[in-house]
RNA sequence: GCUCCCAUCGUCUAGAGGCCUAGGACACCAGAUUUUCAUUCUGGCGACACGAGUUCGAAUCUCGUUGGGAGUACCA
């Protein structure tokens, strides 16, 4: 039988890079063996998922050359690959009632209040969380006359009470061994009707002809489950192999709030499709003869599924920079200028207005933006001091507008642009003018410094390094928060 | 709490009982090339978590400890 291989993503947020990762793995298994590999959407989760969320998947897939087979947008024999439409074919809905008929799975009628309480008396008591499968002896007959009448419910599946789950998944030293009692009486059907992933991913994987279900780590604890389905449902469970998480730099599982997660950054970035596939297959993969540089069809030509690393690899940006610079060095020249026009482009329009009045030249744009383009300017510490003033007193402004960008930045209804960015400075300046009224030598030096024209001047050398710039509110707004309060803070160092 | 998984330099990894005084890559440090920077090249720093056992011999096998991670949803 030929390989099949699918990766079934949850179209929630931005496309995710353990997306790519899991794909990119079943990808190259599957052109290895001569196989297929299929892209299914997982969105059965009506609340969170979205087509835009879809589409964005497709799209990265592609960009990144995992070329699948059969999935929503190429069709396929055995379609449709989205979940949503197969539960208006009353796919799920079959095999859920199937299981209730031979006895393996029941109506519960638990509402969630209940649920939560059960779950605080056992979190209380420190015993495992799980349902206490009270609804399980209900009479079918019974239970569907309730439902008929309209109460809701969901249909659980009727887990073993006894005996041990067993399993070998190849890449790991000892086979996962379980008692069955441990195990919940999952919820397969919904009260909206629609199936759970543990049902859903189960019956489309057999339906789908899915050979080798290759997934991330975080299954482990539901292969139980998916088993007992297959064998429950009559099907012949494909086989399961689980590879390790990709990690954040303190071993947690990747996350958004510490690492870029979403593909459509990279790409945004100019990361080039190439580079980041490298680096993922390094996560975890290695060639026999210690090969770190190589294509994908290189890759698919050597891939072993057996030498896949399971424990959970840190994923280090500094090493996928690293290799970005290899190939994006190696750019053919037109390549390479498409690379470079896309990068400034990506600015060009929102820039080009600030500088309309400036230039009397097209090529003044190169030097008028490039503090904008630029990670970082190196402003002369004597033009960040104003005249009649000392370091001190442009060390204290910068700090003091710093410290209040930063925590209007913090806000989360803070707007970034030009107007509120200049109500935010103004509202500082009036705040600070109203505490140095006097007339001592020093107190008049500091009304000075909150001058708008003193003070504009020291903020415009720190952030664009020069004394010439478009408008300081207009800048602030382009430069960004970030970088805007790293660049206050490095104006102070020069201080120092 | 309960269940499961994992464990070689800071990070990614090679290593499937003697080839290991543990190899490579990123990062870091030093030097060379370069007017500068980057690239490139050379060198350096740096790890088998710990403890028992099996064996003539253990990074490699077993057990325990410790550490880390995941799951514990009518999310996937």
């Amino acid at each position: 039988m030929s390989v099949r291989v699918r990766i079934a993503p949850s179209p929630t947020g931005d496309p995710h890079v353990g997306t790519a990762y899991i794909g990119l793995i079943n990808y190259c298994f599957a052109k290895r063996n001569g196989g297929a590999f299929v892209l299914r959407i997982e969105d059965t989760d009506q609340t969170r998922c979205t087509p835009e969320s879809a589409q964005a998947i497709f799209d990265s897939m592609k960009w990144l050359g995992l070329r699948y087979d059969e999935g929503p947008d190429v069709g396929g024999p055995h379609g449709p690959y989205v979940q949503s439409e197969r539960v208006k074919l009353g796919i799920y809905r079959t095999y859920a009632d199937r299981l209730v008929e031979q006895g393996d799975a029941y109506y519960c009628f638990c509402t969630p209040a209940e649920l939560e309480a059960m779950k605080a008396r056992q979190r209380a008591a420190n015993q495992p969380i799980m349902y206490d499968r009270r609804h399980r002896g209900i009479e079918l007959s019974e239970a569907k006359a309730r439902a008929a009448a309209g109460e809701p419910y969901v249909i659980r599946m009727k887990a073993p009470l006894e005996g041990e789950f067993v399993y070998k998944d190849r890449l790991r030293k000892q086979a996962v061994a379980k008692p069955w009692k441990d195990i919940d009486d999952q919820v397969l059907l919904k009260s909206d009707g629609w199936p759970t992933y543990h049902l859903a991913a189960v019956v489309d994987d057999h339906l789908m002809g899915i050979t080798h279900v290759i997934r991330a780590e975080e299954w482990l604890n539901s292969l139980p489950k998916h088993i007992w389905l297959n064998e429950h449902l009559g099907f012949t469970p494909p086989e399961y192999v689980h590879v390790g998480l990709l990690r954040n730099a303190d071993k947690s599982k990747i996350s958004k709030r510490k690492n870029p997660t979403s593909l459509l950054w990279y790409r945004r970035q100019g990361f080039l499709p190439e580079a980041l596939l490298n680096f993922l297959a390094l996560l975890g993969h290695s060639f026999p003869d210690g090969r770190e540089k190589f294509t994908l069809a290189e890759l698919q030509a050597v891939f072993e599924l057996d030498r896949i690393n399971v424990a959970g690899p840190v994923f280090d940006l500094q090493k996928l920079r690293h290799l970005q610079g290899q190939y994006f060095r190696e750019l053919e020249p037109e390549k390479m200028l498409s690379e470079v026009h896309r990068a400034v482009d990506a600015r060009f329009s929102a820039l080009l207005p600030l500088f309309k009045e400036r230039m009397t030249f097209g090529g003044d744009f190169i030097w008028q933006a490039e503090p904008f383009y630029a990670d970082s300017v190196s402003p002369h510490a004597e033009d960040l001091v104003p005249k009649g003033l000392d370091r001190q007193h442009a060390r204290l402004l910068l700090e003091q507008v710093q410290l209040t960008l930063k925590n209007y930045a913090a806000l989360e209804q803070a707007v970034w642009d030009a107007p509120h960015l200049d109500g935010v400075v103004r509202t500082l300046i009036e705040e600070r003018s109203a505490i140095v009224e006097g007339d001592s030598p020093e107190k008049q030096a500091l009304a000075k410094l909150w001058q708008p024209k003193t003070l504009f001047m020291v903020l415009r050398v720190a952030l664009t390094g020069k004394r010439e710039s478009p408008p300081l509110f207009d800048t602030i707004a382009q430069l960004g928060s970030g970088k805007t309060i790293e660049r206050l803070g490095v104006a102070q160092q020069k201080l120092r």
